[in-house]
DNA sequence: CAACAGCTTTACGTTAACGTAAAGGTCAAA
DNA sequence: TTTGACCTTTACGTTAACGTAAAGCTGTTG
């Protein structure tokens, strides 16, 4: 079983975070934790929206879009202009993703390629250096 | 044909950055164009640096990242130590690239769920909401 | 009870990546 | 020749995302 709610040290450790930044992200309004008296209880779902920080963070999100893809998780009401705004939003991440897709991908042809560089330098230096052959 | 050398402005209008930016760049090492006097002459391998630049923006590399990533591009020399480091340093690009690509794909499926959620919420909605049936 | 471990708030400091003047050099067109 | 469109350097300002004290409450353990 998983704990069914955590402390900020918890979270900390466990996501090798600092305390710092968690409550960080309070203050930006990517969280809420409950509080038990003035400690803050942190339940699953911050730890959910966390994750989620810790991921856009990663493939360069700001905390203010990470903050807009925790949103589009919050149960919402029948608004409907309400929702079609969130799949406005949601278009515009997938193609920002697309984008960072196409990004990596060709970043990893030349990746491949400076590795072969290295390689045959490698390989040249390796058999006696018979240069300019 | 490309034209062998751009300004600055060229560049900025091109690439739709500043030249303030371009400056920047330069300061920070990741580029280093010709004179002719006073005026920065860019070649087209300046260009190419600057997509590059760019581009680990678009997946949140820092500029000493992309630093890293040009310098991927350089000729080296045979230096045998040098061309070990460097394909050190291919490799964990690789590895943060691959995990890039994980956090993206995991994205992707949430922005799935959260566009079916919205669907459902907008069809209930649409269909004189005859809602908890 | 004293000392610690862990929580809190408040507030100033720091780094990255530029933005935004200010002040001036250069060359061509009017 | 002066206006305009470029370019230059120098330098201070700004935003994001925390880091780093400082000062204090709170529970428990030797």
């Amino acid at each position: 079983m998983q704990p069914l709610t955590y402390s900020i040290s918890d979270l900390a450790r466990e996501l090798d975070i600092t305390t710092r930044a968690i409550r960080f992200y309070e203050e930006q309004g990517l969280l809420s934790p409950e509080r038990r008296g003035q400690e803050r209880v942190y339940s699953a779902r911050d730890k959910v929206s966390l994750k989620l920080i810790l991921r856009g963070k990663r493939i360069g999100f700001s905390l203010a879009e990470c903050r807009e893809l925790i949103s589009l998780y919050d149960p919402m009401g029948d608004n409907q202009k309400q929702l079609n705004t969130m799949l406005g939003k949601i278009a515009e991440r997938r193609a920002q993703l697309e984008q960072q897709m196409l990004d990596i991908q060709q970043m990893q042809i030349e990746l491949d390629t400076a590795e072969e560089r290295c390689h045959a330098a490698l390989t040249r230096t390796l058999s006696g250096r018979p240069i300019s052959a």
